[in-house]
DNA sequence: TCGCACCCTGTACTTGAGGCCAATAGCCCA
DNA sequence: TGGGCTATTGGCCTCAAGTACAGGGTGCGA
């Protein structure tokens, strides 16, 4: 029932398939031709695949299809591109794949994303990785303190209920969250709007997320 | 002169080191015991390290020596942590290092890192990808045209008056605004909300930022 | 001890928002 | 030419949100 994790490559192409089989070197392998064909099979659940990209009917990768392999039928999905980019290397990741990379990546790079796939890990590609952290630092350097500029003079709690207002939550659920009376998720409410300058919670809202 | 490339681990910890030894299994291996130690060596260069942040004398993220030790000393630094946060692992990260993981992973995931890193990649936990991953989902969707994903189906009215909505407009501004009645503007706004699965215009205005 | 800031709560009221039902009119396509 | 999509508007109704007015309790510094 749980040997050896069964391996399954996706590709019309036989050079690929004679190069994927030379790094992988692995027992228990299957080939599929088309996309379709795995994921239509009922044995691809709990799989690792190497798709290749080129192949025939390969779904767009905000189509259900990868979310359905990927999250659903718990397939591991290893998207091998011929023209690898990190735009279409995000998304694949993002439609859930565990590993991106070069189809014709040299056996030993292949060898070790298997390796890295099958502990459960995922695996990028350097120039992507890079990227992802400059983005992330925007992100975090940018997210770390947008304090000062709006929550300045408000006190601990209504910093805590703006917040929540501000992200959606009615004054009945933050009134629930915080264990108060929705009576005085209100009179927060107000005392940072007056302090605030501003009228409603779509204002906050804009406010607190840094538009307008 | 290109051997096998030299390894150094840097803990004070014998138990840890006793750990990543057994794991590792390396000749041509050295073992220091503070990061000072290890930074002020000459023969650090090129070398690849593990390095114990639970150590002494570890300098802060931001400090100059990472910058020196990594980008111009060549050294690849695995940083090893006890209590590892994605936080900490992104200034890590930032600051050069090649890979960042609990300093007691199980010895499979330490040599996968150490081929991972010997292959001249970047190693990193599954939380931290996946955050990284959801990170640049929003950069890249607010950066690109963050229309695909809210506005997709929707008529060009209603991206229209959805949008001013979502930047704090009140029905009876973008009545006249539009130059049609408080009715309409409503009527629009309640197939918007139809479309995009929400109840409000806060919901719309957190879906049409990013946020959420 | 007094004033002040903060946190909490109640009743009552006004109003903008959004849902439901219904209708008219223009445009495009089979 | 009829059906489907879009834009427009009306009335009616419910409710969350926000305001006004009126308190009570706690802790802290002058």
């Amino acid at each position: 029932m749980k040997s050896a994790p069964k391996l399954v490559l996706v590709s019309q192409d036989e050079g690929l398939i004679a190069h994927w089989q030379r790094a992988l070197g692995r027992k228990s392998l299957v080939v599929e031709s088309t996309f379709s064909d795995y994921s239509s099979a009922e044995r691809m659940h709990g799989t690792a695949a190497w798709i290749d990209l080129s192949g025939p009917n390969i779904p767009a990768w905000n189509d259900a299809t990868w979310h359905s392999v990927c999250k659903i039928g718990g397939g591991r999905i290893i998207a091998a591109s011929s023209n690898p980019n990190d735009k279409d290397a995000i998304e694949a990741l993002d439609a859930g794949c565990v590993a991106y990379c070069h189809a014709f990546s040299d056996g030993s790079t292949l060898k070790q994303i298997q390796q890295v796939v099958d502990a459960g890990h995922v695996w990028i590609g350097k120039t992507l990785m890079q990227r992802l952290l400059q983005n992330v630092n925007q992100v975090v350097s940018s997210k770390r303190e947008p304090d000062s500029s709006w929550s300045g003079e408000l006190t601990q709690r209504e910093r805590e209920i703006a917040t929540l207002a501000a992200n959606g939550a009615s004054n009945n659920a933050i009134s629930i969250d915080c264990n108060i009376s929705e009576r005085t998720v209100k009179a927060h409410l107000s005392a940072v709007f007056s302090k605030l300058n501003i009228t409603d919670r779509l204002q906050l809202a804009l406010r607190v997320h840094g538009i307008n």
